[in-house]
DNA sequence: TTCAGCAATTTGCACTTGCAAATATTTTAT
DNA sequence: ATAAAATATTTGCAAGTGCAAATTGCTGAA
């Protein structure tokens, strides 16, 4: 096995890039790239319990809700109790949380845009279905929903 | 910009999964993800001083020194002053670090294999390419050395 | 109904992380 | 030679992280 070869490795680093990249955006707003992950993930795929949350931005179940409470502490998101279950809050993005993810998901898509300035469509495209469909492949650890095939 | 073709999205959901996979074996030796990626970039490309590994590891550079710490108290590796320059130590695997490391070798490739069982041949090569191509793509926040285009 | 068992989330705790400052060593300009 | 700037690495400190246990609330069988 060679190291250039090594998917988990390959992965990993490109996925510490893209972190590099974006974090002075997210300082400049006061964000890690934690509360980044849960404000893109609400923002595109509406409110949710912190469970279904944890599944949707990788984060684990209690790192996550310690993520929340900071959140929520700085008026990002809010937890609003569920209806028809009290254990189940679902969290919201807030006003301001929405202006700020707002501010930066166009720089968040230039970095992207940036970092692929040298794909085709064809490559880009080949390149998300791929991923993707690696993830599938994965083992899903939580157990639970399992829907979600190429978007 | 959709949840589901956001490049650091698809990244980090596959780069958390390949984590979940491998940390049971991992755990049988007594190891963690991080000195994981350790081992493997000795393992492949040999002694590195700790800046060099750094990069080869995506680890920060003092969290890296940290995790040297550690692994140095196990005998996985070994720090050895080095011959012109004693400020820079060559990291180096011990016998008892290669030993583990080629314990675990064959079951990260065996989930490698496994999480890819359904690609072609032609896709896990496009698959690596692609994910070396954007990194590449990506900058460089450390500065020096530059020389890695596909393997 | 009521209680044993499940489910969603939070929290205690010990450890890990990363920034920035400190340390130790080499280089460079004078 | 010598001190100032540069380089490689470590360390203080204030968070952040994840496992496992605790908490709170729901559900179903007797």
């Amino acid at each position: 096995m060679e190291l250039g070869t090594y998917l988990p490795y390959l992965v990993n680093r490109v996925g510490q890039r893209f972190i590099g990249d974006i974090t002075p955006a997210l300082n400049e707003a006061g964000l890690d790239i934690q509360s980044w992950r849960v404000l893109i993930a609400l923002y595109q795929r509406g409110g949710q319990p912190i469970g279904a949350l944890s599944d949707l931005t990788s984060i684990n179940f209690s790192t996550l809700s310690r993520v929340i409470g900071r959140m929520e502490k700085k008026k990002l998101v809010q937890r609003l109790q569920g209806a028809h279950d009290a254990r189940s809050y679902t969290i919201d993005l807030t006003d301001p949380g929405r202006d700020v993810t707002e501010m930066i998901l166009p720089r968040a898509a230039a970095l992207e845009a940036q970092a692929t300035g040298n794909f085709s469509a064809a490559e880009l495209s080949t390149l998300r279905q791929l991923l993707d469909k690696l993830y599938v492949g994965l083992s899903d650890k939580a157990a639970g929903e399992d829907d979600r095939l190429a978007s």
